[in-house]
DNA sequence: AGCGTGAGCGCAACCGATTGCGCTCGTCCC
DNA sequence: GGGACGAGCGCAATCGGTTGCGCTCACGCT
């Protein structure tokens, strides 16, 4: 691959390299004649203009760098993460800023912002940690372009980006007490992230308000696996309650699978309620919180493309409701073991 | 986020730029007093070197392009890419190659290329066309390094990466047959798609050599809803076959969904058997055929970083192999409807 | 003392594109 | 016909790092 360089069109048009690059920037200052001739070369030979070279010149890469939580795997089995990555994809191509993938726990993005590699930091959170957090708003108030998604943080310099749960959420425990429920499961991210912390207090509040007693409180790692686990303790354990309430979907996902595992099925054992509302949700029945994902993907794309770009930029709100589906319904299957006490309430630290 | 230079520091020392260059890279003939400075400066005000100067000079971006097949959304939907992108990414990691990712339908990639943007390509087949294939064997022609997956080719200069189907399928087809099994339903990807028509012909070989008629033939491209709709068909038709077999996964599951719709149920009323064999196979019990889909990842990275530093690389030879679960079985149920021939034999084109 | 030697560092060109400034024409006007 | 003017283009510096080459010393040797 031959790489073709201005001065190479130059050379052989006979004029210089300015030249060249002002007919190929339709500088007005250059004949229309001339503009044609580089036009034509250019087109020809293929030319394209050396991504490093401009970058240097124009002191900015055209890029940005895309941060994933955790591993590779944690993120890419998720797939509330699939559908959040689609939404930031699709906004990246339409506004031609490349994505560069950190795939690193380690910060990696640092150094790419140091490095000019990229010109701001599109970061998703859920499972960032209070020093993950801190790194970023020292990066922005060192005047980095940052954006971060789903982590419910105070107002900063970084751009975040989150759908208000508290809609959703309460809606949900509204229709669960409706439906008869009064004594409840908590099953949430990682008491050490800041996010899950944050959605678990805000399920806690809705419960309070419509009287759901929250029996028992669990925390999981948000994988499929820590809600099956989950699940199976609280099977194992029989406890006494009549919903059991997810932090996210994927989580719930895992419950319904060890229900399954034991014989059982969701209503009619116990109401699952997730949160999200991935695209399998539907197909599985699982009633849940949702949340307009790609919407958050799409508009935290369209913030850092913004604030590159210096433009001022209102988002739009974001807002969650519960939507109902087959597997919340009325406590009123025989299957289910009445507890008499006793069940240890474990609350996050 | 004042960028730093060499120049600064090099001011900021009283020496020339080139001796702090050569400090920082550790050249010989540089006193040790001095690099011991020069490093000492560089850590404490976080100097790290422009990427896109250095890319200028050392020819090279030091970043991969991924090509990901049609729109993010199609992507990211499939767990198959799922864990695919999850093999690629931590081999990426480990070998500091960042990736540069082409959601793009549209040949994004080839502009990268003569932009320098990206050293290499790593492109997922698995719906590309031939003339898509084609551009991307010229570019190879022309000296790019480009690693392609799952897309079983004829060997050129590209990097392929496939693993060899026919065990697996061969397996199926042998184990469907002893279960008895004599009339399946084949159901793969779209025909335009060269590695959707090699793994129909891989069925079909095995199929015939194992004594099992092909009743109907049906393309999809590759969508959950595809499988779905394939299913709603076959059920809709009365299909004698009794069982289908699918290009990959993501399509079965969207029939086991479709016969869960009917209130039907595998391996009940129909065998089902798919290909890839991702994560959530084992979760439903679906029968499958096992790609080691993490190591395709991998390997391809690996493979592709090495032709870029230039070494030699032999790639481990990967393999399918069938596994049975829930979703294959003898074919004794009631409930099937026997056909009285006249079905359609729907062959691609 | 004179010379050679080599360690240690600076000068300047280069990668490829961009851009301020100045030069060279042709044209028009008085 | 000579000067003013502007269109059209070239020169050269610049972005930040890298690297071949040459320069300047201190030192050791005869």
């Amino acid at each position: 691959m031959r790489k073709v360089t201005l001065q190479d069109l130059a050379d052989t048009l006979g004029v210089a390299r300015s030249t060249v690059s002002r007919a190929l920037r339709a500088d007005p200052q250059i004949s229309v004649a001339t503009r044609g001739r580089v036009d034509r070369l250019a087109r020809a030979v293929g030319y394209h203009p050396n991504a490093a070279a401009r970058a240097l010149t124009h002191r900015e890469a055209g890029v940005v760098g895309l941060v994933l939580p955790r591993s590779a795997h944690f993120v890419f089995a998720n797939p509330y993460f699939a559908e959040l990555l689609e939404g930031i994809a699709s906004v990246a191509e339409s506004v031609g800023l490349p994505i560069l993938l950190s795939a690193s726990t380690t910060p990696d993005y640092e150094r790419w912002l140091r490095e000019a590699r990229v010109d701001g930091l599109l970061t998703l959170g859920s499972s960032l940690g209070e020093s993950d957090i801190q790194r970023l708003e020292a990066l922005a108030a060192g005047g980095a372009a940052v954006a971060l998604v789903g982590e419910p943080i105070r107002p900063t310099d970084l751009r975040v980006l989150v759908c208000d749960e508290r809609p959703g959420i309460d809606q949900a425990c509204e229709r669960l007490a409706n439906d008869g429920h009064e004594c409840v499961t908590l099953v949430t991210g990682p008491a050490h992230a800041p996010y899950a912390r944050s959605r678990s207090a805000v399920w806690r509040s809705a419960a309070e308000r419509h009287g759901l007693q929250i029996l028992r409180s669990i925390t999981g790692d948000d994988t499929f696996d820590a809600g099956r686990d989950a699940a199976r303790v609280l099977l194992g354990s029989r406890c006494a309650a009549t919903a059991w309430l997810f932090g996210n979907d994927h989580m719930a996902f895992g419950a319904l699978h060890a229900l399954d595992e034991a014989g059982l099925r969701s209503p009619d054992h116990v109401s699952v309620v997730g949160f999200d509302d991935v695209m399998a949700a539907a197909l599985v029945g699982l009633s849940t919180v949702h949340q307009p994902i790609r919407e958050l993907g799409t508009e935290a794309m369209r913030a850092l493309a913004a604030e590159l770009r210096q433009q001022p930029r209102s988002g739009t709100p974001l807002v969650t409701r519960f939507v109902p589906r087959r597997t919340s319904a009325s406590p009123l299957s025989a299957s289910r073991h009445s507890s008499e006490g006793g069940h240890i309430d474990i609350s996050e630290p």
